[in-house]
DNA sequence: TACCAGGGCCTTT
DNA sequence: AAAGGCCATGGT
């Protein structure tokens, strides 16, 4: 589990092996995060900005009150999960033992479910460079400036008052009407993001997938990145690579209920 | 069933 | 420099 002390304005977290910012903030889950010139990362989050720094077993959230803290960035890190703990669990198996010991400290953020939604939606058939720059030029374009070059993700019910004409300086091609379509039942509430990660994953699976452009893939992210789902189980081409080489029979069984977690080591050891 | 639809990054040639 | 592969979903 993750210390944390509170000193001038900074949150200090003692993470040992459980936290490498750079691999979880870098590892597909997220789009918007940069790495800085003195290798801390900014990002922003709904209406907050951040900026995170590591100095081996230290984190350090720069600027954060305990309040912003405990209400906030706790949960959108995953801290309340004790990783050590899974990582026992993933000792089970040979193959994720290798890739955890290689990648240590990879977490599963607990995203924003319109803002991932969205970004997944995106990322569909798409590479993570263009990903991102769909997504940035969304923010720049629909978003809130919160600060001198972040912007806050566009609500959903932003998007819904746009056309596809109003969209085409994000270039997102084919992605476009898709885009439209989850802002449009989203923001009329046809589509209850909330209340998601209330539902049984077979339901909110079908759930997510009445939006046309959401289909097993990416709701599958929406429901590990944002819905507190961790045996969502998304399969690109990759963790079918994985599955075919290493897992001809399956995921063994103690390892299923923590099942997404596992194929973040899983997708970055077979992606390196 | 098989293919195509935007587009741009990446690897190979 | 040029060509070809890659990519998740819906539609034909």
């Amino acid at each position: 589990m993750i210390d944390y002390c509170f000193k001038n304005n900074n949150v200090y977290l003692d993470c040992k092996n459980e936290f490498n910012i750079a691999l979880t903030l870098d590892c597909g889950q997220a789009f918007r995060w940069r790495q800085n010139s003195d290798l801390s990362w900014s990002g922003a989050v709904g209406n907050k900005v951040l900026k995170i720094s590591q100095d081996g077993n230290t984190v350090i959230l720069h600027s954060v009150s305990e309040n912003e803290f405990i209400d906030f960035w706790y949960d959108y890190f995953d801290l309340g999960r004790n990783y050590s703990e899974l990582y026992n669990i993933f000792s089970n198996d040979k193959t994720l033992d290798d890739a955890v010991k290689k990648y240590y400290g990879i977490r599963v953020l607990n995203q924003d479910p319109w803002e991932t939604l969205c970004s997944f939606i995106i990322s569909q058939n798409n590479n993570i460079p263009r990903i991102k720059g769909i997504i940035e030029r969304l923010c720049e374009n629909f978003g809130e400036k919160l600060s001198d070059k972040l912007f806050s993700f566009p609500t959903a019910e932003k998007i819904a008052n746009l056309s596809a004409d109003d969209l085409t300086p994000l270039r997102a091609g084919f992605r476009t009407k898709y885009i439209l379509d989850a802002a449009k039942k989203v923001a009329s509430n046809e589509i209850v993001l909330s209340k998601i990660q209330n539902l049984s994953i077979e339901n909110a699976r079908i759930e997510l997938q009445k939006i046309c452009g959401v289909g097993p893939k990416v709701s599958e992210c929406v429901l590990l990145f944002s819905c507190k789902k961790p045996e969502a189980f998304p399969l690109d081409v990759w963790m079918k690579r994985v599955v075919a080489e290493f897992y001809p029979n399956g995921i063994p069984e103690i390892i299923k209920p923590y099942g997404g977690i596992a194929q973040q080591y899983l997708f970055h050891m077979m992606r390196n």
